[in-house]
DNA sequence: CTGTTAGCGCCTTCAA
DNA sequence: TTGAAGGCGCTAACAG
């Protein structure tokens, strides 16, 4: 350079103080070399490094594929906030107690997004909540002072499904829920469909929920157990599209008619469910809006705001696979 | 701690020569006191990040869902060998001429894996190809010094779909492609279609051929289009599954059953084409054995290999879109 | 407006 | 086997 040292930075971070043309000069130069700044370097004394670490749980088999629904809008989301995205991934299982500390620590991140697909008393979530780093936690009920929480309101989403099933004049209806015992989301879900039942005065027990596991093999075990168990039954919500699928799949090729036979309503709104056959009715997580709030959350976080808690309503996908019932008037 | 400075660094890092007890204290007081080392400013010293980008082109609408189904195996494998994978994505319109090069060096990245959705035209595969930093490419033809590609070997996939519905007794098969002039694989899947046809000794023209966008919407635009120009049809290969399903859902609402009115085979293996309905025939795109080599393919170049360029078998799942039809004898 | 100095957290000579 | 010193690329405080 023709002269100076530090007056470059300043040039460069436009700091005031610096003569027009010397920065432009300064300005010109960098691009002609083609002068990158270093970002790490500039971590390591602004002690801000720019970088979130989003978690993804790893497993061998089915992926989740609605987690991936909302990545790209939590990426996005944080760049706008000037926030590199770094991907942090391991299987549940070999997690040990402040491995959050220690991952955020290492990269010096400012801020943590924990992906669903932890059980409820995995240590990850509590260690979130103690930590004095924001974290932001999608779906597992997991709250701190630096650790806010976003998720769907469940017992809504679940209510609607379950309530659109009784305006179509279903009375006996089926739910096939996800892991019950370890993962909150579908206690939440249950709540719902015993919430939209009993407002409609209709009976139900054990013989009309199955819990099975969110694959799709899962959910054409737990229909046929369900039939077995209660052959009456005229409709069935499921927990997520993915056991639905694997539902309506072994049912037509039982020869069943959907949704004649009949009727589905899955959860998720997975986008590719509107080329499904029939076109599955299902209750749309909104992964846009979750994806984007739960960045600014973080970013919020970051800022030095209090964690919190934030539900997203859930909405309903009309489509094919619920048959309306002629009602039956006292 | 008792005594000393750079011996800690020493004894954290295993070089020889600190006496067993020093380092046995060292390493116990640093876990004592949840002492992490702080990566950036390593990174700083040995010009080793420890770093890896992923590039995923940014759409507005539908995603590509086959991207993420190697994206959990990139990370895995990445990881396998030490590096961290960061996530760049960005509109590919928004893309200036040797912006590769300025977010690798803004980030000491040692490397980068862009994934599938930039056309072949796009400026990033050249910069891609020139840079003297290592880089992989998926799918999109691409191989310099430092740039290796690897994708599936489409003509074989092509080909091996065509061949199949061929031997299920399949004379007038129609191809439904993807963007043709602007996607290098829609080429190569033409040519599988186109060899496998011609080997077969069938007739083809472009009334058998529709060149669609890889969307569901699109596939059921498609097929309505491929029908009109060509009724004498009895098959129908995909160049992919999203263009399928949605052919497939519309042709059903339309009360055609598939297989016995339409014969049809997709493309990518996505995993939920097996709880599709009815569960559809396609080649399946091994994400994972791709996802993995990716991986290692970079690390190749990291360690100072030299580009090169790997094509994976993809493979046929059989299922349940394919009528076999009686054979005629001559 | 601009140059000098010090230091972020770590590793690597070079002596002791 | 260990300590001291210097520097990675950058910014901030303090002179000039």
């Amino acid at each position: 350079l023709n002269v100076s040292i530090s007056t470059v930075s300043r040039a460069l971070n436009g700091s005031y103080g610096v003569h027009k043309r010397t920065r432009e000069q300064v300005l010109q130069l960098a691009k002609e070399l083609g002068y990158v700044p270093d970002a790490n370097a500039k971590s390591l004394v602004n002690k801000k490094s720019g970088l979130v670490g989003v978690i993804i749980p790893e497993y061998d088999h089915e992926v989740r594929p609605e987690f991936f629904e909302l990545l790209p809008h939590l990426n996005k989301t944080l760049k706008l906030h000037g926030k590199n995205t770094i991907i942090l991934s391991f299987p549940p299982r070999s997690y040990q107690a402040n491995d959050l500390d220690r991952l955020m620590k290492q990269r010096n991140l400012e801020g943590c997004i924990i992906l669903p697909g932890f059980l409820e008393s995995h240590p990850i979530l509590r260690d979130a909540k103690k930590l004095n780093l924001p974290v932001v936690v999608l779906e597992e009920e997991t709250i701190g002072r630096y650790c806010s929480n976003i998720g769907t309101d469940e017992v809504e989403g679940a209510y609607k499904a379950v309530t659109y099933l009784i305006e179509n004049g279903h009375k006996r209806i089926g739910f096939v829920n996800g892991p019950y015992d370890y993962v909150h989301i579908c206690k939440e879900r249950f709540l719902g469909y015993k919430k939209a039942m009993e407002e409609a005065g209709l009976y139900f027990d054990q013989r009309f929920i199955v819990n099975s596991d969110f694959t799709g093999a899962g959910g054409a075990k737990s229909i046929q157990q369900l039939l077995k168990q209660n052959p009456s039954i005229t409709a069935v919500f499921f927990a997520n599209d993915l056991m639905a699928m694997g539902a309506i799949s072994y049912l037509c090729a039982q020869g069943y008619k959907i949704p004649e036979d009949l009727s589905i309503v899955g959860y998720d709104g997975l986008f590719m469910t509107e080329y499904y056959n029939p076109p599955l009715t299902t209750i749309q997580n909104n992964n846009q809006r979750i994806g984007i709030q739960a960045a600014e959350l973080l970013i919020e976080l970051i800022n030095g705001g209090a964690g919190r808690r934030v539900r997203v309503s859930p909405v309903l996908l009309e489509r094919k696979t619920v048959k309306r019932l002629a009602m039956e008037y006292p």
